[in-house]
RNA sequence: GGGUGAUUAGCUCAGUUGGCUAGAGCGCCUGUUUUACACACAGGAUGUCGGGGGUUCGAGUCCCUCAUCACCCACCA
């Protein structure tokens, strides 16, 4: 079959696909007890794949391959998450357009609704997977929501129960009004917004005196419980244990002193809203103070307060409150003041600090395991200053809020009784809304789990802990591998919980990449409308060239924008593997049959198969410390500029079919991690090694290097001085080169034809251009050709005698000679004695017109 | 406020434990359709490695400092 003149991925990449599925090529093998294993971080089942999907799917991949070609067994497990509350969004939103709402359903409508929206959509995502190439075994593909899953989040939640580190309690939580939920407190994103600063004159009691205290936020004063200044302020320690009558409500409430209140900011003195405010409400706890909640779940004023400001929402009573306390005279001043508020990270909408029950659980001692491992090095992070990050995470969390108020994600297992409401119990039938206990009935929370509660419990998971074969081979991963943006919320909570549920660390290394960023090294936002799909991509260039165009020049953990050039570069080098697969096909027939055990016989021969080897070890050693730019930028420079420039063109005179064919089967492996579906296609185009995928064929070893010298070298050397010769003189001038050399000798046809010599031949030399790459070697130009090449040769006369002064100082430096290392002395008067040597040559060149 | 990273050729970026003449791709200039490849081939130009200081025989690399940018964490009422 002869092939095209270009490659033309989207006529092979499906097919290769699919016969890498057919023939079970990602399957683990059992024939190993070294394993590599990794999971995909689980894509949103809901929602297409961008850039970051692909990157990570090419990163994860060429690990997943390299190390099956090295003959570990290996794992690439794939999966796809419910996203709770990023899906929920998408749903409700839905709902909304067709005029109704969550309130039309039933829970239990609601959630069979979205699982169908889910199944119809999550094909797409599937099939993205699979265009970028992953090499997962799709056989053991998990869904969040499927039943192990479910299984394993209420069996750890039972545990968490049993050792009493999950609670329910009434705390102050992110609520957002809008989509009636609460968040973790990294699900909150904070803006600069313009606002005021109010001075508010609050009345002593028994006195005609005020404390002013500054708010943003004047609406919380019916909640208010305290009012506080920092113990060292002076001008307040009088007030300190006095009583104020807080205004409006003339509910009495104490002055006190904590540390948290800076005496600098505002009037130092701060009203205290422990059900509305996070500050407030820790130093509530420190002080047993009561909480008064005046607003609720659907940002409306409402609770115990005056009935003016009740069904009020928080804009009308902040404007109605200043209003009230300016006819009272108790507005001191107005202040524009800028402030930080959290909104929702979905729908912009303000985030209201609210009490509600919701389900914790306790971090401290889950934590102080994990930063224990961490700090004995038992995770290699890379970039290595995400440990840091890590630990310092670690050491100041809080308490993981973990129940949603939403009605898509896995139940949580517990059930209330009716008559008691601090009467709660363990149970895992969900699918029932009643339970009948000793006569007792419960009623089931209708929370579901923190999306992030599951997902961080993927590792043991979907390896079917405690028991199953996988858990007992591949725990812990071998790599984790995913964006910095989620780093605490799910890296972070996979060590927490692994350690808590098996005792081990979930994964040995975690890899961090950047952002893919817009080209103009904005963030990508479907807002903004810049973000790039890699799918139209990846039908223009090939996966191939996505996957290279993305890993090329990127280091761990570093942000870096789109750049459609480096697609380019990856389609480019594609298509020369393409072509060098052209060539060596035209050398070969039916009859050839491939030798694993190449018999080199020319210099060249055994320049590039000692390359090649020392290329396989460099490629290799790279992978393994997850190099994947360098790695890379070594097989990709080897292919192209030592195998393709020289040795392919050195072929077209001295041809040996067996090194040819042996160097680029070994190209091809070490190519296969970056380039899969190229790689394969010709793999199964030349048709040497039958009956076997590139994918599943071993990696290369490290040979021939005992075949290596340097002849070959000197002939590059030659051609290029010749080259060069040529470019300044003239692509028309004809050169006749004369050689007296032995080596040159046996090497005049290739010699010929890549320096594109007009005649070259045995002689005494002795006239002309003498050149300085190998001994006795002369172009029989005219003295006047030479004179055209007079400048040139005193530009490398100046360069020469610039690099031998810089080499002698450093000689005539007796520090160096002592203190640097004997090699580098030693290869500095090597270098020295050089280019001293081809100076002389250079002088008698020029003496020599 | 705290932290992390970045600043290297016109552009996008590499450059592990300090080692000599700092690299890649693209772009640019000159030439070429030469037995696979113009998604190519050959040759060439381009960098006070952000500024300043220090350690060292030797600094893009280590330390200090300043500047600019990005991100993360906390959040001051």
């Amino acid at each position: 079959m002869n092939l095209d003149k270009n490659y033309d991925p989207v006529k092979y990449e499906p097919k290769i696909y699919q016969n890498w599925i057919d023939g079970g090529a990602f399957k683990s093998t059992n024939k190993s007890s070294e394993y590599f294993s990794i999971v995909l971080p689980p894509p949103n089942a809901n929602a297409s794949l961008h850039l970051g999907h692909n990157l990570t799917v090419a990163v994860e991949d060429i690990s997943a391959r390299y190390n099956r070609m090295q003959g570990r067994d290996t794992v690439f497990i794939p999966g796809a998450d419910h996203a709770g509350f990023e899906t929920w969004v998408v749903y409700e939103s839905k709902l909304n357009k067709e005029g109704k709402t969550r309130f039309d359903f039933t829970n239990k409508q609601l959630y069979d609704q979205v699982w169908d929206f889910v199944a119809s959509n999550q094909q797409t995502m599937l099939n993205q997977l699979k265009k970028m190439g992953i090499s997962a075994d799709w056989d053991r593909f998990t869904y969040t929501l499927d039943q192990k899953v479910v299984n394993q989040v209420h069996n750890t939640f039972k545990k968490m129960w049993q050792d009493g580190l999950v609670y329910r309690g009434e705390r102050l939580v992110n609520y957002c009004t809008f989509h009636g939920t609460s968040f973790s407190d990294i699900e909150v994103v904070y803006e600069n917004q313009a606002g005021k600063l109010w001075y508010l004159k609050y009345p002593l009691k028994d006195s005609q005196d005020f404390i002013v205290v500054a708010t943003t936020r004047p609406e919380t004063i019916l909640g208010d419980t305290a009012v506080a200044v920092n113990p060292k302020d002076k001008k307040y320690l009088s007030l300190i244990g006095k009583t104020v009558v807080l205004p409006i409500t003339n509910r009495e409430i104490p002055i006190l002193s904590d540390p948290m209140v800076e005496s600098d900011f505002g009037t130092g003195a701060v009203k205290i809203t422990p059900a509305h405010d996070i500050n407030d409400y820790d130093l509530a706890e420190r002080h047993n103070l009561p909480m008064i909640s005046v607003i609720n779940k659907q940002g409306i004023m409402d609770g115990d307060i005056p009935v003016q400001y009740l069904g009020l929402s928080v804009s009308e009573a902040r404007e109605k409150i200043i209003n009230d306390l300016e006819k009272l005279n108790l507005v001191e001043k107005i202040e524009d003041y800028s402030n930080r508020v959290g909104y929702c990270y979905k729908c912009h909408t303000v985030i209201q600090p609210l009490l509600s029950k919701q389900w914790f659980v306790k971090m401290k001692p889950l934590a102080d395991a994990a930063i224990n491992q961490l700090e004995q090095s038992r995770i290699n992070f890379y970039p290595s200053s995400k440990l840091n990050q890590s630990i310092e995470y670690l050491k100041n969390i809080r308490d993981w809020n973990i129940s949603r108020q939403i009605a898509w994600g896995i139940p949580i297992p517990a059930f209330q009784n009716k008559l008691d409401e601090n009467d709660w119990i363990f149970d895992e039938r969900v699918n029932q809304d009643e339970l009948t206990i000793n006569g007792k009935t419960y009623l089931r929370d209708q929370d579901v789990f923190d999306t992030w509660f599951s997902s961080g419990q993927w590792p043991y998971t979907l390896l079917d802990y405690p028991d199953g074969e996988s858990f007992k081979k591949f725990y812990p991963l071998s790599l984790m591998e995913t964006g910095g943006e989620i780093l605490y919320q799910w890296v972070c909570r996979m060590i927490i919980l692994g350690i808590y549920i098996t005792g081990e660390i979930p994964f040995k290394n975690v890899y961090i990449h950047g952002y893919v960023l817009a080209d103009d090294g904005s963030k990508m936002s479907k807002s903004v409308g810049n973000v790039v799909d890699p799918i139209p991509l990846i039908d223009k260039y090939g996966s191939d060239a996505v996957r290279i165009g993305l890993i090329i020049g990127r280091t761990a953990g570093v942000n870096r924008g789109f750049d459609i050039r480096k697609i380019e570069e990856g389609r480019n080098f594609a298509n020369k593997l393409w072509n060098i697969a052209r060539f060596i096909k035209s050398k070969t027939d039916e009859t050839f049959s491939y030798d694993d055990n190449p018999n080199p016989t020319s210099p060249q021969d055994r320049w590039v198969l000692s390359k090649l080897g020392e290329i396989s070890k460099t490629v290799s050693e790279l992978l393994e410390n997850y190099r994947y730019s360098e790695a890379f930028d070594a097989i990709y420079s080897f292919t192209w500029n030592d195998f393709a420039d020289w040795y392919i063109e050195s072929s077209k005179t001295q041809l040996n079919v067996s090194v040819l064919s042996y160097c680029f089967s070994n190209i091809l492996r070490i190519v296969h991690p970056f380039a899969p579906f190229i790689s394969e296609a010709i793999w199964g185009n030349l048709n040497w090694q039958k009956g076997e995928f590139l994918a599943t064929s071993s990696w290369p070893e490290f040979k021939f290097s005992e075949v290596a010298d340097n002849d070959f070298q000197t002939i590059i050397n030659l051609t290029t001085e010749i080259r060069f010769v040529k470019a300044t003189l003239g692509a028309e001038t004809k050169l006749n080169l004369e050689s007296n050399n032995p080596l040159i000798n046996k090497q005049l046809d290739t010699l010929t034809s890549l320096s594109k010599l007009s005649t070259a031949k045995e002689g005494a030399g002795g006239s002309g251009l003498k050149l300085h790459s190998a001994d006795n070697v002369w172009i029989n130009l005219s003295a006047s050709e030479i004179k055209n090449f007079i400048n040139s040769l005193k530009k490398q006369k100046q360069d020469q005698l610039a690099t031998i002064r810089n080499l002698e100082a450093r000689l005539q430096n007796k520090s160096y000679l002592e203190k640097a290392p004997a090699h580098l002395v030693v290869e500095t008067k090597n270098d020295l004695a050089t280019h001293k040597f081809n100076l002389e040559e250079l002088d008698k060149q020029l003496d020599s017109f």
